[in-house]
DNA sequence: CCCTGTCCTGCAATCGTAATTATTCGCGAC
DNA sequence: GTCGCGAATAATTACGATTGCAGGACAGGG
């Protein structure tokens, strides 16, 4: 029933060697013989003890703590993102301190404030608008930030995302490809700039095609506002007007449109819609949705952003960096050629 | 450029007060005159200065940082869970150090370890199997641990789950009340409590309506698993011998049993096949599955996880907790009377 | 045999705060 | 006037490690 709290000082004790001396064999890179190693290792052994890592960061300034920011986790994408995040920086001897945000300023502010006070070595952002303000806060901290699929336009901010401009593109040509003319979208939440991308790509596309959107409505990347929006766009329009194929900025959304187009509004996807997401979630592969989509491709992503996020923090110096990482466009049974 | 650690020792110097004053000040319940707060409050503001956590850890034992080891984020039960437990603790002061398990002992083994480095007040663990041995290290380090959708034999251990064995139970109630007699069940890993109660519930409940289970296979959890579960369990057999009900253990795996029961099989939901899932994922309410299954009120079992832990922190002496949180069948369309 | 350089070790300072102990201050009572 | 007392403040210590510095051991070269 005691609480035993063992010390480097009891180490030494037992070992029969200095306090430092036992520091020195748990701080890679520090000099100590052979038979203090093996004393001080099987001291440490028996008592079972391990280096307080919250000790350790007080001294040295490297807490190896990483602040995670997230706003969704019932989009499937993330927490996705967030084991591959989590394990990446495990293996790097990091560990993730998650922080949940609304995307509203006031809690974004808060939140940041909370991580700072943990000392933590660096901040990866996903999905959350990052205010100058907010980030200069940070930078002044010293303290690291990428933000994980979203940009800003702040230059001195590094991010990751994949390349939305290119992948609505993909999405604009492909529908156009298949003979689609009257061609909707429903778009995200409009400060995110995932969603301005992939719009901004897609119009580009269609215009490229002589066309131009057919019709739009918000979403707001919630499946709520998915919902209204597709009732919005197919109930009560006459054939004439509906359109025969619609790009929904996310698969999160996608999948509740499906959903309204064939069990509310009583039509056939693709026979009278093509619909196409954006993400690659393992739900738009099930085969009840069997769904078209651009893969994001989350293992490159995290892997850039947690390599960007370590350089940073080994090298304060470094440049920000900007990376897009380019994802295919996943053909599925969601979308078909218009029938002439 | 100049990163600047503002220290609780500059405070008390532009307040024109000692440093134990500043210290006051931040500690709720500490002592100090309404001019002194004043003045150090509006020192603090000049400077931006907030206390540091790790430093207040040290010296107070108290590191206000709870770990949580999930084992699955891919099951959208968890993402849910893990983001209503962030923002629990997050209002009560306390934040989420985060770390992924596999279900292997080492794995399990090496994530304590890591957790415990970190001076962590209490641990929550999500669907994870913790040895007694380890249980018994964390005792030893005075760090107390609950159990989250998982219990243990191990009495000394507390544990919040959802009524499992009731569910199950609910489950064979509600079959056989249609009139089903043929009815498989598809388990999850069998090293979990919960596959284990979810499936004595529902035999004993079978067992009260004169009948057995009619057949049963092993989906692990996983969606991989369940696939072949389900191909095992209704691909080539007579239509005398196929089931024309299955439970399944949990939403997670009755998704995918669907998909292939439709897609693959040519078997209609619920015509053919009835099938009930368990946990009430956002999926199973979408439209294209529509799936009966019994809730797990992940809100309350969450509220009950933290309200044990943080009581436990607060008093050590606490005697460790089991708590089942009754949870009701909600029928959707995957399910039908039997034909007579 | 002494000097020098290398490698290891221990001492002591340090990180930023809370807790503990010591000091000062104000004020009423004798 | 001083004594006592309580409250507020200041000074000091402690938390558990890392790290710069100085001293000691040892080997090799002159």
């Amino acid at each position: 029933m005691s609480v035993t709290k063992i010390t480097s000082a009891e180490v030494a004790r037992r070992a029969g060697v200095s306090q430092s001396a036992v520091s020195r064999v748990f701080t890679p890179g520090a000099s100590a013989s052979a038979k203090t190693v093996a004393k001080v290792r099987a001291a440490a052994q028996e008592l079972g003890y391990r280096p307080n890592v919250l000790a350790r960061a007080m001294v040295s300034g490297k807490s190896r703590i990483i602040g995670v920011i997230v706003a969704y986790l019932n989009n499937q994408f993330y927490p996705n993102a967030l084991e591959k995040l989590s394990n990446t920086l495990q293996e790097q001897g990091y560990h993730v301190l998650i922080f949940m945000a609304a995307n509203a300023a006031s809690d974004i502010d808060r939140v940041v404030d909370e991580i700072l006070d943990y000392q933590v070595d660096g901040i990866i952002a996903a999905s959350v608008a990052m205010s100058s303000e907010l980030s200069e806060r940070c930078r002044a901290a010293g303290v690291p930030m990428v933000l994980f699929n979203r940009s800003q336009d702040d230059a001195q901010m590094s991010a990751v995302t994949s390349d939305n401009y290119a992948g609505g593109r993909k999405v604009a040509d492909y529908l156009t490809g298949l003979g689609h003319r009257k061609i909707g979208y429903i778009a995200g939440w409009e400060g995110a700039s995932t969603q301005r991308d992939r719009e901004a790509g897609f119009v580009q596309g269609l215009t490229a095609a002589g066309l131009q959107l057919h019709a739009r409505a918000v979403g707001n990347f919630t499946t709520q506002g998915a919902q209204a929006a597709a009732r919005d766009m197919f109930g009560g329009v006459t054939l004439d007007e509906r359109p025969t194929a619609v790009f929904v900025a996310n698969d999160h959304m996608a999948l509740a449109v499906m959903d309204v187009l064939r069990f509310d509004l009583g039509l056939d996807v693709p026979r009278d819609v093509s619909v196409v997401g954006y993400d690659d979630v393992p739900a738009a592969a099930w085969r009840a949705y069997d769904m078209t989509t651009v893969r994001q491709p989350a293992n490159r992503m995290v892997a850039q952003t947690v390599e960007i996020l370590l350089d940073k923090i080994e090298n304060p110096a470094a440049a920000p960096r900007r990376v897009e990482i380019d994802g295919p466009l996943i053909e599925r049974g969601s979308t078909r050629p218009i029938q002439g």
